[in-house]
DNA sequence: CTCATATGCTTGAGAGTTCAAGTAAGGTGG
DNA sequence: CCACCTTACTTGAACTCTCAAGCATATGAG
């Protein structure tokens, strides 16, 4: 533990900030519209996401939690509110009684379609109008490398097992 | 509405997926880290920095709002429970009695100052030692143009007026 | 001066997230 | 076939955040 701290300099400072600024900004005013036009926060529009693209529309529990980086835990709650909202649905599974796959129900299906459009101007909104095709390229590329560290077995990812 | 949604093409999915992935991912590494080594927040340290950085170690509320993008309502909550723990002191302003003034305590002060090196050394893990100092300078350039728009009076800032 | 409105901040209820336990089922070595 | 560990998922309590009201104090119009 004999470490000197090495503090971030200026730049990184600034760095810092905007990069924290910028995702919180992001972050809540994608949060607000679709609670706002949908009723829903952004992590069950992205669980409805990712069961409308799944094979039958339908996924394990543990892979989509490993899909959206999400706990079990956290993914277990949610599913519990969406299944009440009749928005997705749980069925066993023969081949192993511990696994429950999720299921995006119709309705589920109709909700998510009538809230994309104006997700996905709330999005442009907030980023894409807001940059040029070449920072956003460049973006792609910062983010995607934060992210491979990550999968790369980073320390702390949540409901993830190191292995 | 008569409006036909422009999708996001692939290039523009793959964006936004990374952005988002990054966004969260850092977040929650940060929030986790300070949690389990200092117990707090990543917001409650953030309200310790900015307070610390003030003159006197004071803002009033409703600064302290604006320089955290935070909600009064948020940072009310959040103070209390600052409070609570002695890290934070409410004042009361003499020349406008609808005004308090928070202020850093010693204790809060060295608590900010064990729970620092943790902090940035985690930072540095997320991302600096992630990153070159070129895409560190791009990075930047980016989130400072998300943020500059909000700035500039965009729709639905949290815990601002227009004006 | 007085009433209406705006401002600064707090409060309470409802919701989502987290962490730590807890249940149940699958797999394995003896 | 029986302990024992692992895997898949759920549950409950504590905590934070949000939204909508709710005080109390300025401020301005008449």
């Amino acid at each position: 533990m004999g470490y000197v701290t090495r503090w971030l300099d200026d730049d990184e400072q600034r760095a810092w900030r905007a990069f924290m600024g910028a995702s919180q900004l992001v972050q809540e005013e994608l949060d607000r519209q679709l609670q706002r036009d949908s009723g829903m926060p952004h992590a069950y529009y992205a669980i409805l996401v990712k069961l409308s693209e799944a094979p039958e529309r339908m996924l394990r529990m543990s892979e989509l939690a490993a899909e959206l980086s999400s706990s079990q835990s956290r993914l277990s709650h949610a599913v519990a509110r969406l299944e009440e909202r009749g928005w997705v649905r749980r069925e066993p599974c023969a081949a192993d009684k511990r696994v429950s796959w999720a299921v995006l129900t119709e309705r589920g299906l109709t909700v998510l379609a009538a809230a994309a459009p104006g997700h996905v101007e709330a999005v442009r909104q907030s980023l894409f109008d807001l940059l040029d095709p070449e920072q956003v390229r460049r973006l792609t590329e910062i983010c995607t490398a934060v992210l491979d560290r990550a999968k790369a077995g980073g320390a702390g990812e949540p409901g993830r097992r190191k292995g």
